[in-house]
RNA sequence: GGCGCGGUGGCGGAGUGGCUACGCAGCGGCCUGCAAAGCCGUGUACACCGGUUCAAAUCCGGUCCGCGCCUCCA
């Protein structure tokens, strides 16, 4: 089947023709490692999670490549560590294992590649070398600049072009620029800052570069998607696209771009300051990570979400049903070959989660009211499979709904049982007052009953 | 100032010329000892003002409100 995208460089959605439908490239801006993620850096390892897994079901899962950098070297590193005393590579070891915990709690598969700036220090070398060599960057005063009159296509993606750039500026201009848009390929370390030796003297590397050589170490001079947050669009991948196309002799670069919107907390723009920046490590002490996915899923990717902790109590509540619809179902899944029709459509049309989800709901409505067991089977076979492709639905029903087992701090699974089973007798002989009691004895630590045709199930709220 | 995005029922959120989105909450019914869960039913929604059209939340113009980016930087 054939996806439409909606493509950042020509503001419209397209369909999606892979250059090699047997190595479909994908490329996501990952973090950079000094502190924990937060929930829109969340977002966008998210959604493209979401396309990973739709372009695997269409292509195969030996067929498609995706990677995603970890940017381990920075000036925001450095401030970290000079600020906290912890050394670099103990901040960035550490917070990028945090990352990836952080992401797998939310269900996020982990790319086939994950390269970090500091192991590609080579390859930006190498490129910053071809961008001077072909007359496109220029070396000032320790630096080397890309110039960016040099490639005439610079500001498409974007939609500026550079007078406007230069009339809207409100940065001062750094006086060795040729051009005001001129932007840092390379730049001097001192002492006590990281730095490789270079053609250029001891220094490190500008912000861009690494995606610009990582991408095409790992993916090729030209690859299918790469994808971001709209606040990557100026400059980050408008520099990236004029640096790699320069250095790859004007060949194109990316096919197609993908950007995801940008989101506010409780109504307010993130900011330390008003309190509201969740980070993805304080909000998995509050709420199981997959409530936290399916709360970014429920807006499509391209519009603005309002994160809100109502909102994710809302999800939770939601995969609560999810979860009692499948064990509720009391037969084993019956799992079709094929992804169900309207979830393919919503999601091969520019990966409309929301419309996927709708239809997951319809599909819970449909399990419930089945009477026929094998017609259970299937309808819960379906539930699986459409919620595997969006990353929901995979744990056990049982697991989710009962927790952990409070026995340290509370009841353990086995004080409910012995206390259901109390209540049962109690019932047996019409003693409804204490089989009440024991059920608000229960509600009171959270744990509700809920009386079945087979007997009576419960689950930690 | 420049470029761009968004404003849908109590809430979240799709849709984008005519047909129930979906979900959460609420209300009514069925089921239940009573509940819960579930099923069924239930909402004169589309920021405002003009215009185009047989028909607009959906297209066009204007207004208001919220937000993003504007270069080496937090």
């Amino acid at each position: 089947m054939t996806i439409q995208l909606f493509n950042t460089l020509k503001r419209t959605k397209e369909d999606f023709v892979p250059i090699d439908a047997k190595r479909v490239r994908m490329y996501v801006c990952g973090p950079t490692v000094y502190d924990y993620a937060h929930i829109g850096n969340a977002r966008p390892v998210v959604v493209f999670d979401v396309l990973y897994r739709l372009l695997r079901e269409i292509y195969g899962e030996d067929h498609v490549i995706y990677a995603r950098n970890i940017t381990d070297v920075d000036d925001k590193i450095i401030k970290r560590a000079l600020d906290s005393g912890e050394s670099i590579s103990d901040i960035t070891k550490r917070t990028e294992q945090a990352f990836l915990d952080d992401m797998s709690a939310l269900g996020a598969l982990r790319p086939d590649v994950q390269p970090r700036a500091t192991e590609h220090i080579a390859n930006m070398i190498t490129m910053i070398g071809k961008l001077v060599a072909a007359g496109h960057a220029y070396v000032v005063e320790g630096h080397v600049l890309f110039g960016v009159s040099s490639y005439k296509d610079y500001g498409h993606l974007s939609g500026r072009n550079r007078d406007e750039m230069i009339a809207g500026s409100r940065v001062e201009v750094a006086p060795y620029k040729k051009d005001p848009a001129d932007f840092v390929l390379w730049k001097p370390s001192t002492d006590d800052q990281p730095g490789w030796e270079s053609p250029w003297g001891r220094g490190r590397p500008g912000w861009h570069i690494e995606c610009s050589a990582m991408s095409e170490k790992h993916l090729g001079p030209t690859f299918d998607i790469h994808g971001g947050g709209q606040d990557l669009i100026f400059p980050h991948h408008e520099n990236e696209i004029a640096q790699s196309t320069c250095a790859h002799g004007g060949s194109k670069f990316v096919n197609y771009w993908m950007h995801n919107g940008y989101l506010m907390a409780e109504g307010e723009k993130m900011s330390k300051s008003l309190g509201n920046f969740y980070t993805v490590h304080d909000l998995r002490d509050e709420f199981p990570g997959e409530a936290v996915r399916l709360t970014l899923l429920k807006t499509h990717y391209r519009q603005p979400l309002d994160f809100r902790k109502d909102g994710i109590r809302e999800a939770k509540k939601e995969l609560d049903d999810f979860y009692l619809a499948l064990r509720n179902a009391g037969v084993k899944a019956d799992v079709p070959d094929t992804v169900a029709g309207p979830v393919m459509a919503a999601l091969g049309d520019d990966l409309n989660t929301p419309k996927a989800i709708a239809h997951l709901f319809e599909l819970k409505t449909k399990l419930n009211a089945a009477t026929d067991a094998s017609q259970k089977a299937r309808l819960k076979g379906e539930l699986l499979l459409a919620g595997d492709l969006v990353g929901l639905l995979g744990q056990d029903p049982e697991t989710w709904l009962r927790g952990d087992d409070k026995s340290a701090s509370g009841l353990s699974d086995s004080d409910i049982d012995a206390m259901i089973e109390k209540r049962k007798q109690a019932r047996a002989n019409k003693d409804f007052a204490t089989s009440d009691r024991v059920r608000d004895e229960l509600a009171e630590q959270g744990i509700l009953l809920e009386d079945g045709a087979t007997g009576t199930t419960w689950r930690r709220q």
